[in-house]
RNA sequence: UGAGUAAACCGGGCAGUCGCGAGGGCUUUAUGCCUUCGAGGAAAGUCCGAGCUUCGAAGGGCAGGGUGCUGGGUAACACCCAGUGGGGGCGACCUUAAGGAAAGUGCCACAGAAACAAACCGCCCGGCACUCAACUGAAGCUUUUAUCACGAAUAAAGGGUACGCAGUCUUUAAGUAUCAUUGAAACUUAUAUGAUAAAGCUUCAGUUGAGUGCCGGGUAAGGAUGCAACGGUGCGGUAAGAGCGCACCAGCAGCCGGGAGACCGGCUGGCUAGGUAAACCCCACCCGAAGCAAGACUGAAUAGGGGGGAAAUGAAGUUGCCCGCUGAGUCCCCCGGGUAUGAGUCGCUGGAGAUAUCAGGCAACUGACAUCUAAGAUAGAUGGCUGCCGCUCCUUUUUGGGAGAUACAGAACUCGGCUUACAGGUUUGCUCAUAAU
RNA sequence: GGGCCCAUAGCUCAAUUGGUUAGAGCUACCGGCUCAUAACCGGUCGGUUCUAGGUUCGAGUCCUAGUGGGCCCA
């Protein structure tokens, strides 16, 4: 994933906070809002209730290998933040990947 | 073979495919392609020690903090190695915050006579007073006994007796009392006085012993307690006791010998000094502070202004305080004006570096030489899927099936340590027990 | 990454320089009062003092290591 691909500055996050919608699953909620380019852009929120460094690590690059995998389907021009929740660490990569799909088409990102 | 002890090490492997980060190269400079490398023994906790950086100095003192058997190693350490003492284990071996309590202060609850300084109870000696007991002597008394003397009060006869005798026996008479018509039976004694002896009692004196109280002295053996009681046990010794003397043990001081030292061994001496310093403290040694969000650079910006006040009789800074140092680019208020993507690069990985050999050293470690270069991200790379094997668990149809992010755990300036977590496995040295040869 | 603080009953807090059985208020439960509830009155229960080890005769308190929670920094 490129690095333009990434959301990367607190701004960016605010306005997505702020401003975009969101979609809750069991263990996963993504929080989206529309951009000016013409790409996806991801960020990825775990927090420390989650688990602890190992497993935050983990659920980061699961999210974003699913998201890689996704992604040439989606809808472009969009921000995205994938948030876990609290029972994640027990997730695996294809639940990851079934969990996420469902997300993407309840907020239309996904046909 | 079993049990144990110490140390070192591994901590999934191979292959395919799709991705991620960094370096190098090629290219149409937009991307793309090729190639190399890419988590740990603890990367963790942040408990120590350093490098490095900054602080108009980092100088002194106080305060504060740390370390604490000895010698060595190291850049340094609270780490490591080798030893000493204490404790544990049959042993290999393990463990130990292990300076000073004869510098001072504090504390030692409850209990206990008493918690370190003597006293109390007790034991012993002496004096005084009182009480009791025994013995001796003197005086007095008599409720008692024996003997003698005296001796009132009925006779006779006989027996008996050496002779007598009222009092030893028989008979008769008389008297008294009871019952009573006669009569019968029974009794007939005792006391006082004097002497001697014995015994007892009272008083006084003396001696001895015991007890009580008071006073003076000796002693610390014993005193139910307590974690702990002016060294422990035993024998002698003493008025009672005591290291007062002796033997053994423990401890102290001095001397001699060994060792680099902690310390060890021996001899001699005088006999004693409770515990607690992870209580204050004393002694020796060490420590300037903050930390890569340190800090440097590039770009942009807090701007640049005006007015008033404080201040060279010292702003502000410098470690908590004082001294000392630097010395105006200081502080406060008001007016008006301006600004918002808190960015990027460096620090940032060649370093007290890794491996092998040789040499020195018991070892930690050090030196020489050779070879190698081994993550560097910044919303933060090291991952997903598939196949085979290995491991663990479950199931059982046992050449099977299923589950498992396959133990603990994820670099963030870098090293040296410590501590904590860890499925399972490998290797080596040593000890003990049993068996066989 | 770095610096610092806290942990005692279900909750909020005490416990002198280490001392004898860790207290108080609220809560909970039981009883009383009331037609009934609340308030009020009386009583009872409830603690491995975060965990482990050590120093000490004795630890909530002192020391060491860990666990969990919280705060600060540009």
């Amino acid at each position: 994933m490129k690095r333009e691909e990434r959301l990367r500055k607190d701004y960016q996050f605010k306005k997505v906070y702020k401003r975009g919608k969101s979609r809750v699953a069991d263990h996963t909620v993504i929080i989206f809002r529309k951009n000016d380019e013409n790409y996806n852009r991801l960020g990825i929120s775990i927090s420390k209730k989650v688990g602890k460094s190992v497993v935050r690590h983990r659920l980061k690059r699961l999210y974003s290998e699913a998201f890689y995998q996704l992604k040439d389907a989606m809808n472009k021009g969009y921000d995205i933040i994938i948030v876990a929740r609290k029972g994640a660490a027990v997730l695996k990569f294809a639940d990851v990947l079934k969990e996420l799909t469902g997300l993407f088409k309840k907020g239309k990102i996904l046909p």
